[in-house]
DNA sequence: CATGAATGAGGATTCATTCAT
DNA sequence: AATGAATGAATCCTCATTCAT
């Protein structure tokens, strides 16, 4: 799901009667206009453009520019997360469930790129909008329960250091994946090379995968 | 010096017949405004109000909002890569030059949120005005090249693995150091601890200096 | 009754099949709306909202904005003249007649502040929906007529003076009950005195007794 | 000056460095619109229309469609004051005084019908600009000083009625000349007849002289 | 009788930029 | 070298109103 926020792409859903598919219109074409252009830079006429509705439609339903912004990325927010609980983490081996996870990580940031130019363009905004969501804070407690409980079976094992942290771990596994995405771009002119180029992926992948779990195996 | 790009503040230079001043004054009102609210975000009313001088200026001197931009971009970059050049890597054993490299990075980037920020900003706009600078290009050509000599000597002595690449050891080693502050604002929302809190920092520091080390060193 | 057009006031009626209440609790709605925002500065929103149903229903009941500010406008003089011809002047001597007719233009513009305030509204706009309002120019008639009998009867007695009309003897008594009702802001702000505060009051109930029957009684 | 708050008008003067000149065009025109259709029922596209210059030189010169309403209180309260001054009241015995700005007042006000209607439009919006204003309110002191004086001394001779108030006979002499300028539409329409009517003018005024004269002058 | 969904036209305001001196 | 005055084109948003059920 590249482009949308949703499964099934209502293109230009909502002319009529439809309340449901015309605020999942709005939400998507919204979704591309903002990450294409950050918050300041995206223009609602351009949204309301791309959806079947008019401008109207977009104060209607989400009250302003910022209203909207703020559906889009708790729904941006709802979709990884979700995927994210699907990984069954807990049936696996310590050092398995971390591999799984990164590479899942590696792999839906890659398959999202408009997901990491969103929290950029939050992060812009010193995160003021995530601040006051209450249903963004739920939803990523969850993850850091998960990297917690297979932390703890490693370091019980004694496979893993005992002073590695869920939240440090989770910023060495995601700040890679996160950053060969988000930054594509300065990276791609300062050194004349796609960091996404298909033939560097599977590099990629496999050296955070061996930098985390090489990190959490040192024997000191 | 963290909020101006200049190691003399020349705070509200540049009123009357300095012109060099005058400059540097309009290029520090804009790195501040443009990394507070982004490229569509900043105003060109706010950095002259930030100058002593008035609006006219800028085009006097820039001509554009986006060529006052690109001005504040080259002398971001260019301050960075000149402090990174004192290194002196060539003089160390690989694997400290490696930890030195690191450490200074990691360093960089908490000392210089403004910088990540205006990176963050230049990737939401596709690196479009990177990419149309001769000299950011030829700029970071030298770290690559730094990297690359260095990696070369730990994999002839036989202590760094064979399949690490330059490009790909700077993307490992940059992500993580980039990412906890340009990414500060989320992280501090969703996991409601700031990333840079005084008490992480060192965990920080030592984490990914042995994560990156790690893995060179990693024997398969 | 001075916040609604009603006695007996039906807060939030008409929920549910109930006509009558549903459109009398949108008068109410749209009286408040109106003298606090004026015709223009009035939202119908802003009315639905005070009401317990939906914009539509104004629609369905009044046809539009102005039909519905029309009548109010017709439901405020009906009130205001239904209440002045229970004062039953005929049965008073002249100068009794007059001093009640002025004393209670006095106490029925301070007690419906709202109501001077709507008939500035209504001159702003150049009075042009009074101008299409048979019943409200049919209501006004009696008024002038009882005060036309009541200095015919001063004339013919000797006690009023003889060039005396009417109209000229409405605007006289009423400018100044109206003008201090209506013009209580600004005269606040500029005279640092609120023309309304209680210890006023009976001093200009007074005053303006007194003036309109000094001018009337002149000997010349 | 009956449509504009300037001796001299230049008319759609301002189109070319003249900020002076633009300003006081913007001023005048704001004026008409203003007192033509209230602040809310006033278009900032109207008034630039009217103008030499466009939209934007509004915002250039005055900030807002507020701050421009505030300034065109300012110039209307400043003219009325400034001609009020030249009365020379202090010079006349008590009763010619009040005779001479009794019909000052009433003059002033039939020839300047759109300083009542401006007067009017400020209490819908309850004199909050004026409020704010500090240089209105300064100008007002003084005409309440002028009556005090003239007050005092007829009170000295004895022959004013002692319990006369400054600004009690202010509003007693203000309310009639006011009304019936400000009312002229409801009571055109109510009454049929055009209380501004060429044929009522000198009975009105002779009608308020004497209203307020004998008022002062009455022995109980 | 009642209503949720939808809308086009127009509202104030802001923007980067240029002219004329 | 420097600047006050001026602007056209957008930008976000709101308004009264109507459709379809």
């Amino acid at each position: 799901m590249p482009d949308t926020l949703t499964p099934e792409p209502p293109k230009r859903a909502g002319q009529a009667r439809d309340p449901r598919g015309t605020q999942q219109g709005i939400l998507d074409a919204a979704f591309i206009e903002f990450t294409d252009h950050g918050l300041s830079g995206a223009r609602v006429d351009a949204i309301a453009a791309r959806t079947g509705t008019n401008v109207r439609m977009i104060y209607y339903y989400f009250g302003s520019k910022d209203g909207l912004y703020c559906a889009v990325l708790e729904q941006a927010y709802t979709a990884m997360r979700l995927t994210e609980r699907t990984l069954d983490l807990e049936a696996l081996p310590p050092a398995d469930a971390i591999r799984r996870l990164v590479e899942f990580t590696f792999d839906y940031q890659e398959a999202n790129p408009r997901f990491a130019r969103l929290v950029t363009i939050e992060n812009i905004h010193r995160a003021e909008h995530i601040a006051r969501s209450q249903s963004i804070q739920a939803l990523n407690a969850t993850i850091i329960a998960s990297i917690a409980a297979v932390l703890a079976r490693g370091q019980q094992e004694g496979t893993f250091r005992p002073d590695a942290t869920p939240v440090g771990l989770h910023l060495l596994m995601t700040s890679f994946c996160f950053f060969r995405v988000a930054n594509r771009h300065t990276l791609g002119a300062i050194f004349q090379e796609d960091p996404l180029a298909p033939g560097l992926r599977d590099g990629h992948r496999r050296m955070i995968v061996e930098a985390v779990l090489g990190y959490l195996q040192h024997k000191s």
